[in-house]
DNA sequence: TGATTTTCTTGATGCACCTCAAGTTTTTCA
DNA sequence: TGAAAAACTTGAGGTGCATCAAGAAAATCA
């Protein structure tokens, strides 16, 4: 699963990262030398919950989800990860183990920065810790947002949040047509949502049978962006 | 609202808290005199959903609660914030507007850490940025903690688990009996987990005539806490 | 390409929790 | 301390979404 280094191509990965673009290329070679680089194909399991993290990871290419279960051996998916995003950072700056699970959804490539690195950098690097505070405050307002949509939107809001959320079509305003192709399968979807797939299924159909979206596959059209906003508030 | 400043004391203040316990007094001492002292009664609004944040705040005495509220005007509590505690860190590094409301629930005394004083700090103190960082992956897990419960848990599992969690039962073990007092008003608490207060005192009251918990007032005695662990799973 | 597995849809039914409404108790404050 | 307000309880009825079940479509792979 995990490759020996090759901190060229790890460099070339990293300093096309937002966390360390704007890194000196000397120090960016140390990281990049701390790093680990892993092939995981579908369906790995990159840690347990329980599992003591070391480092955190970045996604090059692939998708993976993050999720917990419940005493009854239900999942619930937190988040879908996908190429260029970071996890793990949080766990990383507690002593404690992973409160998630972490699965790949395809065949993904992985690196992991390792904690040491990290603290080192943080250490050498101011404008480095405010990227790493800029960049949990961004997880965290996240989150506060999936608070806020589990406990005050109905399923149907969540899904239409979803849909405007792809692709940035929230800032997008106006009348146009637009196309979004759904990020993953479509029970994975509807769990990230919190709700079922029988659910999710029925929404979609709904929506589509209010002329407020277009399905074919795993594509989506939204014909009127503003009229889809409007719907179920 | 905003006293006068008074460094003596908010420094004795802040050399107390533990985000700046191990910070050099003259440091401390810069960092108070950044300080805004805000001297809140009950129901005070310290800021709106969209205010712009210049700074963080720190509770002194007294309590308060983060909302937001639905297209609907329902409000739902996201956090109950209590003595000690800060708020209001990570929107500090984003610039963006806050996503929630903050209420004082009873006369509260505050202190308002500039911006521009943890910015500094920051660049002077390698640990005070690592401090920071775990203090906003706490919060985050904090969060991840409740999107689990929110998704996962029926509300009575929520309901104990709240009470579990009160003076940090969660630990504690075996079968001591404990007692103790809710954090707010039932229909505060209530909101926080997500459900109605007219749920809240059902399930209440069926924890009492399943044996599980005794309450008197705002005192709630736990004759078994595995017991009430067990209950509901 | 056709067979098998996986994913998705659709229907019938159920239930956890909400809403509305009307008490009752506790707190507040003149 | 007593009256008004706020907080809490209890009941009846409704509903959004889950669950269970079974069939249709799509993806996978020999």
């Amino acid at each position: 699963m995990a490759d020996t280094n090759q901190p060229s191509k790890t460099q070339a990965i990293l300093s096309h990262s937002p966390l360390f673009r704007e890194i000196s290329p000397d120090e960016v070679e140390r990281i990049a030398r701390s790093c680990r680089e892993i092939h995981a194909p579908k369906g790995t399991i990159l840690f347990q919950k329980g599992d003591q993290p070391n480092g955190f990871y970045l996604v090059v290419f692939g998708q993976l989800k993050l999720t917990f279960l419940s005493q009854t051996g239900a999942e619930k998916i937190v988040e879908i990860i996908s190429a260029g995003q970071t996890f793990g950072e949080a766990v990383m700056f507690l002593e404690r183990p992973y409160p998630v699970y972490a699965q790949t959804l395809t065949d993904s490539l992985l690196l992991h920065v390792s904690k040491s690195a990290v603290f080192e950098e943080i250490e050498h690097n101011k404008s480095f810790a405010l990227k790493m505070l800029a960049g949990l405050s961004i997880r965290l307002h996240g989150l506060i947002h999936d608070v806020a949509a589990y406990s005050l939107d109905t399923a149907t809001q969540r899904l239409i949040g979803f849909l405007l959320s792809q692709e940035g079509l929230k800032s997008q305003s106006g009348h146009a047509s637009v196309t979004l192709k759904l990020p993953a399968g479509k029970a994975v979807i509807a769990s990230r949502l919190n709700i079922t797939p029988e659910t999710f299924s029925r929404m979609i159909h709904d929506l589509v049978s209010n002329g407020l979206i277009e399905i074919e596959g795993k594509d989506i059209t939204i014909p009127d962006i503003d009229l889809l906003r409007k719907f179920g508030s």
